[in-house]
DNA sequence: TTTCTACTCCCCAGAAACAGCGAGGGGGTA
DNA sequence: TACCCCCTCGCTGTTTCTGGGGAGTAGAAA
């Protein structure tokens, strides 16, 4: 493994990457500068229309979509709920469906050490950047405490690079919801019936429909659950 | 200004940290560290429940919480749809209550320069980093593309401090939902109407609401979409 | 073996949410 | 000034969800 990374050519090179194809690029440059088996950047979208960049190879990554694998997987379950990077070993993988992915992961070439970091973007954005390789825990852990910190900034141009090329491809401005919309959808989102609601915010309950139906319609929801669920899962709101 | 951070030092800071109220020696050390004016972490919560550590005058930080401050800093608002660490200047300072709360800002000590890194983490937790200097253009310019990497570090650390403390303020068990159960409420998040989702899992609807009553009863919700929110804010689900 | 949990199905009545309509006042922007 | 968005209130009928109840299977755990 290397010893110091060169952050000049690392920012010079996402500076030349203008596709998600590109990025592809990016990923097999920093896996040779770290001197690592696998490097990945995930964005995790709950619908399946997950994207990024990686080294493993493409029968996994087709294999993990098929599977909807991002639905089981320890690492994207147990990151999404922490902040800090996250190493394989310290998830929970004592569940049947768990262990069962895990056998399927390695005997694809996935190596046994892994460490993950969670990125959060605006709008509920959620992405993964994990790196990957064989080794004994104490080889790992002296790579980790040695690049721990390079790693976090790694994921976070990489992220920034991604978001851009999102931005990109969908340039719909989801206008914001107004204040009173954000305060009915919270309330809502709380367990609150609209008759609750509507008294909390004194106002009449047919104005709450008002508000509901608007968030709903900018939201582009089915019905109020989807809408909550929507602004939730964009940031918007905040329970 | 200095010109390189001892990162052990920090992070050892950082490791003795053990309240919210220490955390603002971390503060005053780092400003002293970088030879900067102010130095503020400010963790954003939409209930206007925030709190943080900061340089600044206690007179403004009151000031800032009473006139509610957060709802049209264009500071917190353009960070919050941004992931890359934002420069003041670059922010829309056009609006009429923009203008006036830039001038009550630098009329209470907050120099002209600013550089705010958004930072987020798990459930919409939302914060900023920010460092402020009274310099001109150039100096400010040479100050960033010198620290730029180190602050987006100091960021992300102090927020995992934050988050550690504020997990020990509210602990919870969650108990886990079944796999039957995660398919339903799924798919209502989805914005499937019973019948749909019922039909999409191959079950009558009454089999159907039998789960999201159980869904229900674990997740201690009072109704489906409470149960929902619930479901995606303690990450049981992804949508 | 017993026990527990997960999964499946069924009934009913009342409460709540839904969809779509219209209308007026206030405030900021162009 | 005109325009657009936000906030507020109103009506009607239809669809859907809610909250109780009970009952049987299979598989895993104790």
């Amino acid at each position: 493994m290397g010893t110091e990374l060169d952050w000049g050519q690392i920012q010079q090179d996402l500076e030349n990457t203008n596709t998600l194809d590109e990025l592809s690029g990016v990923a097999f440059r920093l896996r040779a500068m770290l001197g690592i088996e696998h490097l990945t950047y995930h964005w995790v979208d709950g619908a399946g229309d997950q994207y990024g960049c990686t080294t493993y190879s493409d029968t996994w990554e087709e294999r993990y979509r098929d599977k909807n694998y991002h639905r089981i997987d320890p690492v994207i379950l147990g990151c999404f709920q922490r902040f800090h990077p996250v190493d394989w070993k310290s998830l929970d993988w004592s569940g049947k469906v768990a262990k069962a992915f895990l056998q399927d992961a390695q005997s694809h070439g996935i190596s046994n050490q892994g460490y993950s970091i969670p990125i959060r973007g605006p709008n509920g954005q959620f992405a993964l950047f994990t790196v990957n390789h064989s080794c004994d825990d104490e080889t790992w852990q002296q790579f980790i405490s040695t690049y721990g910190r390079e790693l976090i900034l790694i994921a976070h141009y990489i992220n920034r690079k991604a978001l851009e090329f999102e931005k990109e491809r969908q340039p719909e401005s989801p206008r914001g919801l107004s204040p009173r919309e954000i305060d009915a959808i919270t309330l809502l989102a709380l367990g609150y019936s609209r008759a609750q609601v509507a008294h909390s915010l004194s106002i009449s309950e047919h104005t709450l429909r008002v508000y509901i139906e608007s968030a709903r319609s900018k939201l582009g929801a089915q019905n109020t659950t989807h809408a909550i669920a929507t602004a939730l899962s964009r940031g918007l709101i905040v329970v």
